[in-house]
RNA sequence: GGCGUCGUAGCCAAGUGGCUAAGGCAGUGGAUUGCAAAUCCACCACUCGUGGGUUCGACUCCCACCGACGCCUCCA
């Protein structure tokens, strides 16, 4: 795995052999989350969903910032107190992750809730001599600090800036605050310094510390999040302990939004006028200051199968440009995938998202996937073990999604080769042995699958072959009076039935054994 | 200005100091089909921003340039 911290690939070796603690730097609360927020729970689900696959038991952390200066004026921007405001958005980060299937994570502790380790960190700081109060602020001594800035790679002294609205009381302007004394009307916590709240860093030394230790393995968030935060925390972690904080740090790649319509096209920058270019490049950084949100919309409207596909199609580490033409692509590859489990399923009579039949069940673990496989005799199987292998590798190289993705379309393609080949859209060409074989390719593309949390459940409105509710019901009817028509030999009334099915997006598949549906 | 990332086909996107540079979307031809859709087969970058250099050999390493982008105390 890629360590930012030295610059290069690295093994990964945990801190405690078979575990990984892993924290990921989790949303400020005060306004809806938009899709750049996305990537990193995204990605570390599916870190996390491959360690454990990998056979690691993995502690996944996620903290939530529910007190800052951003919280503090937009509640009072909208008339609400601050704990109501930070609820409300709390709820919509967290329905959001539901909706992409990032279901793996253990805790999720709120600054709030952690005053007390954080108030006894800073004090510790303090007593080490790496912090210092004045006036009832705190703030972290950048020059008792020898090694900081190795994350982020800057000197101290480099980075004199402002100082910020407090530099009049900091001993240096590279120092930064760990505990903000309260204005009047402000939240805040009694402390030894007075009533105030954290700065933005110390939260996530303190919450890892309790929750993870010390030194822990993996800590992750957006790249944009490597200077100054992660170095602050780094800083003050290391100071308080004597130790280093985290083993390797990683850090995803950031979002873009693409203006409606064609991005980044290099033939479109060189023909563009000077004012067409400066329209064409409306890309740019994805923030809530600029009005993004929406995103419970956005998910409901493509599905989370389809977003959570997007994202994984490209390397963690590298930017994506976000916008309708690639979700669009994205999802014209993931219906092969559906339209595979549906053929699968209605040759079978079997359900690709039931677990636990013995036959069904997929490998959860490499170990289980090698042994199953171990047994193939079929061609097929040998094809489908290389396949995975190839797949394995992939994720171990920095977890390569994007690489590994490409195996998944092989193990497809393979898969409706055999069908084809060996007739089994036509049931008197079916045999034990080579549904046997169907099922056990199926389940690699489960098994595969579910390492980036996909194919976990049947996409909703993906079609059918013609049974329950009403629609159903209907699609049925109006497929029985078009096999009429067909065995007529009446083209004119079928093809009626089809042009105008597909005038509604629903198109029809004429099947050996029947027709089906799908709608797009 | 300091630190850093990126530039691979019409588009998206992996990748390696030396086998035929993954995969996807779009497209073309074929099998299949009443015609379609889906599926399968075949084709689709003698070339990896430009110019140098190192090397027996570079798209991969180094330098310069051009272009896109991020951080520099709000930010996933």
């Amino acid at each position: 795995m890629y360590n930012t911290l030295t610059r290069q690939k690295e093994p990964l070796q945990t801190v405690e052999p078979g575990r990984v603690g892993m924290y990921l730097c989790g949303p400020t609360v005060y306004a809806e989350a938009h899709i750049g927020h996305m990537v990193g729970p995204v990605i570390f689900d599916t870190i996390k969903r491959y360690l454990v696959y990998s056979g690691f038991e993995v502690n996944w952390v996620v903290n939530i910032t529910d007190v800052d200066d951003k919280l503090i004026a937009s509640a009072k921007k909208r008339g609400i107190p601050m704990p109501q405001l930070a609820t409300e958005m709390t709820m919509d980060y967290l329905a959001n992750l539901q909706a992409l299937g990032v279901t793996q994570i253990d805790h999720m502790p709120r600054a709030t809730d952690n005053m007390d380790e954080i108030i006894a960190f800073i004090s510790e700081l303090i007593e080490l001599g790496f912090a210092y109060e004045n006036e009832g602020d705190v703030f972290f001594d950048v020059s008792r600090d020898a090694d900081y800035g190795q994350l982020s790679n800057r000197s101290a002294d480099s980075q004199l800036g402002e100082g910020g609205g407090a530099a009049a009381k900091k001993r240096s302007a590279g120092d930064f605050a760990l505990w903000k004394s309260a204005k009047a009307g402000e939240p805040s916590w009694n402390s030894p310094w007075g009533n105030g709240r954290p700065g933005w860093h110390i939260e996530c030394s303190a919450m890892s510390r309790r929750l993870l230790g010390k030194t822990f393995d993996i800590h992750g968030g957006g790249l944009d999040l490597i200077f100054p935060h992660h170095e602050n925390e780094l800083a003050q972690s290391r100071c308080c302990h004597g130790q280093p904080m985290v083993r390797y740090w990683m850090h995803n790649g950031l979002m873009r939004a693409g203006a409606a319509g064609k991005v980044g096209g290099k033939s479109d920058r060189e023909q563009a006028t000077p004012a067409e270019s400066s329209e064409a490049s409306d890309v740019g950084k994805i923030s809530r200051s600029k009005g993004a949100g929406g995103l419970a919309k956005l998910i409901e409207e493509q599905t989370g199968d389809r977003i959570r596909f997007f994202l994984l199609r490209s390397h963690y580490r590298s930017t994506i440009v976000f916008g309708p033409e690639g979700l669009e692509e994205a999802g014209q590859a993931l219906s092969a995938f559906y339209r595979l489990i549906q053929r699968f399923e209605r040759l079978s009579g079997e359900d690709f998202y039931a677990r636990g039949e013995s036959e069904l069940s997929y490998a959860k673990t490499r170990r289980d996937g090698d042994a199953a496989l171990s047994r193939a005799n079929h061609g097929l199987l040998a094809e489908m073990a290389r396949l995975r292998k190839s797949f394995i590798e992939k994720m171990d190289d920095d977890f390569n999604t994007g690489a590994a993705v490409s195996e998944l379309f092989e193990i497809s393609r393979s898969i409706n080769r055999f069908i084809d080949q060996e007739s089994l859209e036509d049931s008197k060409s079916r045999t034990s042995e080579s549904l046997s074989v169907l099922r056990s390719s199926m389940s690699v593309l489960r098994e595969l699958g579910a390492i980036l949390g996909l194919f976990l459940k049947e996409p909703k409105s993906s079609g059918g072959d013609g049974n329950a509710s009403t629609v159903d019901g209907l699609m049925s009817l109006l497929i029985d009076l078009r096999a009429k028509a067909r065995a007529n030999k009446d083209f004119a009334t079928s093809d009626a039935i089809r042009d105008g099915l597909a005038g509604l997006k629903i198109t029809l598949q004429d099947l050996k054994e029947g027709t089906t549906w799908e709608q797009s």
